[in-house]
DNA sequence: AAGGAGGGTTTTTTT
DNA sequence: AACCCTCCTT
């Protein structure tokens, strides 16, 4: 058991416990990982090979970390390693084999949001519901719900309510078919045609639990109803299934995350034993009082306490700003004070907030003051059209019947293709039941198009044809293919001809250098590279180059990070900033349920329980939206943590005495840290 | 077909 | 404020 010793009791039983169904019920700070990768390396000593334990995380980062840990912890003499994939990378490497069994082509592509926004758009467009009536964006989340809740296009249309939701069932059928047609998955559907593959495939499902006698999985308050099924599908032959979670850090609610899981897992799988992990080894006691104290109003929770293991650390502060520039100046200045004369870290801190707006002007205030910060996971990777672009071009060489790619490059940079010409070609492609690209390769002699316009169309066939070639012919050398691509549709030029300014051209040109390399990094790496696999990998892993990404997060800056991204993560310095009523709790969560305004608390106890010595919250009295300045309320967490609750008087625990807490107003000038307030 | 002006709209969170 | 769409001119 010496092996064992970094390791408390709970954590040591939860780590042997080898056989048969296990819920780790661990609370933020209490040492998950470690048991993960303990349990894992125990199971490998017990005589498991590596290769045989699947486990399943949420996210890529979160994959590569413990794959990094557990061979830390095995050493290096293991050669086999252990199998950890998110749900959709797993689903991704099943279907790659199998997916054609379900009349897919085998190099499908796989549609990002973006792309779902663009056929959603196109559902919408065929059934003249216009943007206004219904926002792609509505529809695609509608889409989503039905597809996690297991409702197929057809009978989308049965239980409907309203008008509404009527057109959206009618969409729905037009999506999922111009996918289809398209040769295309949205995100959602890679869960869905795994577990369809499943039912109708029994050998498939035999050989694909065959390959493995154990499955643990991260996060699982974050599962959802496809991902549940799965699992079932995945451990029924041997029940070796462990499970970690926390119910009070469930924030993905929105996405079909359901918590009922976690709740009842012992009634979903049989002889199922419990540990919980509640001694906190991160937060320092004042942190995780008003981290218990705000999480206590949501109910339906499994009722733990997280006992704090750092005592007497200092008190939370709490600070109110004019505006949201104010805020993100004296935030600021404070971090680069207490680097510059407390010899801090830049990777000490993390700053945190609800939407992805937030960070602006952050963000410039950073760059103001020198201070080395980066953005962690936000879409906003400063633009990604010259990416989207690209990945547009190398989607259509992959699967030239992509439409939604096909119909993005077919002119960019403009080579005289307009509207009309799309349209005529499109229109005639879908009367004669061809896809857009056979349309344009076989475009037949009767569709009268001007000179002009035809010639383009047939120069651009070709291009698509030659790359094409080109691509399938040596895949090891996609790279030079891609440089070669980018060269000959003269997209350098492109960005000349659309940005005037010198920085924009270089760092839309660095986006562009970036993405090459990204490919080039792709091949090196790879065991058998494909154009189709770059693709299915960098849609999974966020387009960006992930490498790099690591290396930031590694990197001596400061974080600034949703708290949705937050999860997992952990910081000596943190400050949630934008503590107010419309933003935490989000405006449309407001509008919503109770159970939606829970969600919000979970999401500032996420946020709150990252910080390891030091938090700080704020919020500012007005903030600009869209341009205008509007007075900007408390957040009601405010309130729930730092107020008395209502019925105290029901205990004698007067040492629990609420912490008094009055607003410290700070003006723009007046900020400095020998004033700056602590909150008891 | 391309490019520019003007007007309307937008932002929750992400694999 | 930034983006997208539409309309207008060339």
């Amino acid at each position: 058991m010496e092996r064992l010793a970094h390791l408390n009791p709970p954590q040591r039983l939860a780590a042997t416990t080898l056989a048969g169904p296990l819920l780790v019920l661990a609370g933020a700070g209490t040492g998950k990982t470690r048991v993960i990768t303990y349990r894992m390396a125990e199971l490998i000593r017990s005589g498991i090979a590596p290769n045989r334990i699947l486990s399943v995380t949420f996210t890529n980062k979160a994959a590569r970390e413990m794959k990094e840990r557990t061979s830390e912890l095995l050493g290096k003499k293991t050669r086999a390693k252990p199998m950890v994939s998110t749900f959709h990378s797993f689903c991704v490497k099943v279907l790659r084999r199998e997916i054609e069994a379900l009349g897919y082509p085998k190099k499908f592509a796989i549609y990002d949001r973006g792309d779902q926004e663009s056929a959603a758009r196109r559902a919408l467009r065929e059934i003249k519901v216009s943007d206004k009536q219904m926002k792609p964006g509505d529809l695609i989340n509608r889409i989503s719900r039905w597809k996690m809740g297991g409702v197929s296009p057809t009978f989308a249309s049965d239980n409907v309510e309203n008008d509404s939701d009527f057109l959206a069932a009618v969409a729905y059928r037009k999506y999922q078919n111009f996918l289809r047609s398209s040769g295309a998955v949205d995100f959602d559907d890679l869960l869905l045609l795994t577990i369809d593959l499943f039912d109708q495939f029994p050998d498939v499902l035999s050989r694909v639990q065959g390959a493995f006698d154990h499955l643990q999985i991260d996060e699982y308050q974050d599962t959802n109803g496809v991902q549940f099924r799965l699992v079932q599908q995945l451990v029924e032959p041997h029940n070796n299934l462990c499970v970690v979670g926390d119910d009070d850090q469930s924030i993905y609610g929105w996405r079909g995350a359901d918590v009922s899981h976690i709740l009842n897992f012992h009634q979903h799988f049989e002889g199922t034993k419990v540990v919980r992990l509640e001694d906190n080894y991160r937060c320092t006691d004042r942190i995780l009082e008003i981290a218990n104290r705000l999480v206590r109003n949501n109910p339906g929770r499994h009722d733990k306490k997280l006992i704090p293991h750092k005592m007497s650390g200092p008190g939370v502060r709490y600070f109110k700003y004019q505006d949201e520039t104010v805020e993100a100046e004296s935030i600021v200045r404070e971090i680069a004070y207490l680097i510059k004369e407390l010899d801090a870290q830049p990777r000490d801190f993390a700053v945190l907030f609800r939407t992805n707006e937030q960070p602006r002007p952050l963000e410039s205030e950073f760059r103001r003051q020198l201070v080395p910060y980066i953005v962690v996971g936000g879409q906003s990777f400063f633009d990604r059209r010259e990416t989207r672009d690209l990945m547009a071009y190398l989607k259509v060489l992959a699967n030239p019947s992509d439409e939604v790619s096909m119909r993005r490059i077919i002119n960019t940079p403009a080579r005289g293709i307009g509207t009309t010409t799309s349209q005529k070609l499109l229109e005639r492609a879908v009367r004669d039941g061809q896809t857009f690209w056979t349309g344009m390769k076989n475009r037949p002699a009767d569709l009268k198009l001007p000179t002009r316009a035809a010639t383009s169309v047939d120069a651009f066939v070709n291009l698509i044809q030659r790359y094409r070639n080109a691509v399938q012919q040596d895949p090891e050398a996609l790279g030079e293919t891609i440089e070669s691509l980018v060269d000959a549709i003269r997209y350098d030029d492109e960005i000349d001809r659309q940005y005037s300014e010198d920085d924009q051209r270089v760092a839309r040109r660095a986006s562009v250098r970036e993405l090459i390399d990204s490919v080039y990094d792709y091949t090196r790496r790879a065991d058998e590279p494909s154009l189709t696999e770059y693709l299915q990998e960098s849609a999974l892993t966020d387009q960006v180059d992930e490498s790099d990404k690591d290396d930031q997060l590694a990197g001596n800056s400061v974080k600034l990070m949703t708290l949705h991204a937050s999860k997992g993560l952990e910081f000596p310095r943190v400050y949630l900033v934008g503590m107010e009523e419309g933003l935490l709790p989000h405006r449309r969560s407001i509008e919503g349920t109770s159970a939606q305004i829970a969600e919000e608390r979970r999401l500032a106890y996420v946020g709150i329980t990252r910080a390891q010595d030091y938090l700080t919250l704020s919020r500012a009295m007005a903030r600009r939206k869209f341009g205008k300045t509007r007075p900007a309320q408390p957040s009601r967490f405010l309130r729930e943590m730092f107020e008395a609750p209502p019925n105290i008087n029901d205990t004698d625990d007067s040492s629990a005495t609420p912490q008094p807490v009055e607003e410290i107003s700070v003006a723009s000038e007046s900020l400095s840290i020998a004033e700056s307030g602590d909150l008891q």
